[in-house]
DNA sequence: CGGCAAACCTGCGAGC
DNA sequence: TGCTCGCAGGTTTGCC
């Protein structure tokens, strides 16, 4: 669901509203997600304080004042958002609740449940599984036109799925990659070995829209929303994503969509030269 | 090893 | 109106 910039979204919200809280109490009304909960998380999490609120690439990630960190992800439909329990009536796919020590709740919601939680020793982080093999963040400093041209060069896969493959760079999903390339002036098809050449050119484009998004605080299509429960504004900014047979926004020939390793790509043939 | 399709789920819109 | 089909923001697995 969430990319990079909803991810952040909801990280910089969550931080807000229960940092430093006490866990008083943690429901589950399912036993399972994507993967089964950990048996001990109702044990871990309950008096338990929240200390820190971050994210690695699209997993969030929740520092616990008893030495272990709650890592989340939201898959293609999650949300999580915080509310005073008086407000709270019951969703369906509402699948975890904790109750704070200020009164609030932190409720963890996914129709499609594709998310999950898992739990890690914090100083065993870095090297937890779906943590240790991923790529640069793209907003950090060492997101670099070279490290991004030497992380494609070689690969004859096409520079959109290149650019959502989280060993590579992280966070980047269907909606960014396209709204990126088409930023870049690239084409979607183009092998990576070859778009590496115009490694400066993604690096700078990653960065503009990736920032655009954050500052339009992510894009709501279906489920997401931010922690407060407001929507997002981006996918009012988007210049080719779902935009298919609409005008392009620079040259107004129509907008075209493809498919590339199962998911949609949206190009303007004459701003991207896809010939 | 690289690259693609399928699988994991539910909900929604399009089309018949 | 009501059904079926296809598709949806992600990641892993398994097959070629």
């Amino acid at each position: 669901m969430p990319e990079l910039p909803e991810v952040e979204t909801i990280v910089t919200g969550l931080a807000q509203r229960i940092e430093g809280l006490r866990v008083e109490d943690c429901v589950l009304n399912r036993a399972n997600m994507r993967f089964p909960f950990p048996d001990t998380l109702q044990e871990v999490l309950i008096g338990a304080t929240i200390q820190a609120v971050s994210r690695r690439a699209k997993y969030l990630l929740f520092r616990l004042s008893n030495g272990f960190t709650i890592i989340g992800h939201l898959g293609m439909s999650g949300t999580m958002r915080v509310l005073a329990a008086a407000d709270y009536e019951p969703r369906k796919h509402d699948h975890v609740i904790w109750e704070l020590e200020n009164g609030c709740l932190w409720v963890f919601h996914d129709p499609r449940r594709f998310g999950f939680l898992l739990l890690e020793q914090t100083d065993k982080l870095a090297g937890h599984p779906m943590i240790s093999a991923l790529g640069s963040e793209p907003l950090s400093a060492e997101f670099t036109a070279d490290y991004l041209a030497q992380a494609l060069s070689g690969r004859k896969t096409p520079i959109k799925v290149a650019l959502m493959d989280q060993k590579l760079v992280v966070g980047v999903g269907n909606i960014y990659a396209s709204e990126a390339l088409f930023d870049a002036c690239l084409s979607p098809f183009m092998p990576a070995n070859e778009a590496a050449k115009d490694a400066e050119k993604l690096v700078h484009s990653i960065h503009i829209t990736l920032r655009d998004a954050i500052a339009s605080g992510g894009s709501t299509l279906r489920d997401y929303a931010r922690s407060d429960g407001d929507s997002g504004y981006f996918q009012h900014h988007f210049r080719v994503y779902d935009r298919a047979d609409q005008p392009c926004v620079k040259c107004n020939e129509n907008i075209a969509q493809s498919r590339q390793a199962g998911r949609s790509t949206y190009f303007c043939h004459k701003c991207q030269c896809v010939g």
